[in-house]
DNA sequence: TGTCAAATGACAACATGCTGACATAGATCA
DNA sequence: TGATCTATGTCAGCATGTTGTCATTTGACA
């Protein structure tokens, strides 16, 4: 007991949670003069990221998040105009989401601001540590995500 | 620009979220025996990590967090008997947040099926991804934290 | 000591996440 | 085909986080 593999592995749940939040405090003020949210540029970096397009389950399956937080989201950025609901050939009730020209024109600010902040603040840290935390990020999340 | 490690980093970023949700979800889970939940055990950990007591502010500024979130947290805990508010010497209206008896009872619940879950999660992960994980979370952590 | 900035408590409004419940559409299979 | 399970939309309730505001207490400093 009180391993320090136990010990290492608390702390670094620990120091997720905490990096976490700075990681969207980062994002809300760097985003805060477009107008968006980091519930927003989330699922507009989902929609910009994804070839075809994407029904709202299916945003949320990627993001781990519940169908219905990002209907509401979805719902109230298609009402600011950022995205629009498109009939899904697919399916009769289940539309698609896309991004419309302010959406598209948005996602191209959140690059500009985004593409600078991400080197800046890797700059300093070798492209191996990154590597390296990305697969144990991914190690764990497989391991969660059931 | 779209440089691997601009990429790199925005995808660990993502997945960041991603393990940050599944963390809590996996914690509401371990706890929801105990009357537990994500926020409860945060607040709980931090305390019975303090030798001295801690005021509500200063949890708050351990885990990252506005005072007025985690002053509801406590609010309402107090109500449930897991904490209990001690007059504080240095401050006449900022109190002390201690464990009650059944808060420390909580503590010892949490741990009993925290320490497996640590060790099971980890079995199949050398000590030294652990470690050079948790450097590079906190060498972001500080890169965030202003 | 007197003043003033910072810290704190308290309250409100709001954003964002969750789950539950129910009806309907889609998919699977005997 | 028909029955049945799954996926989805929708609405509701709730937990948890944020910011803003204002009064009061602390603490630092001229």
């Amino acid at each position: 007991m009180h391993s320090p593999k136990r010990m290492l592995f608390l702390d670094l749940v620990l120091s997720l949670f905490r990096l976490n939040g700075l990681l969207i405090a980062e994002g809300d003020d760097m985003t805060e003069a477009l107008g968006l949210t980091s519930a927003r540029w989330k699922v507009i970096g989902v929609i910009a990221l994804s070839n075809s397009g994407l029904t709202v389950p299916g945003i949320a399956r990627v993001l781990g998040q519940s169908r219905q937080a990002v209907q509401r989201i979805t719902d109230v950025m298609v009402t600011d105009g950022l995205l629009s609901y498109q009939s899904n050939p697919k399916h009769k009730r289940s539309v698609l989401v896309v991004l419309t020209e302010e959406g598209r024109a948005a996602y191209k600010d959140l690059r500009d601001v985004q593409d600078p902040w991400a080197i800046q603040n890797t700059e300093d840290i070798p492209i191996e540590d990154l590597d390296a935390g990305l697969r144990l990020v991914r190690r764990l999340i497989q391991k969660f995500d059931k």
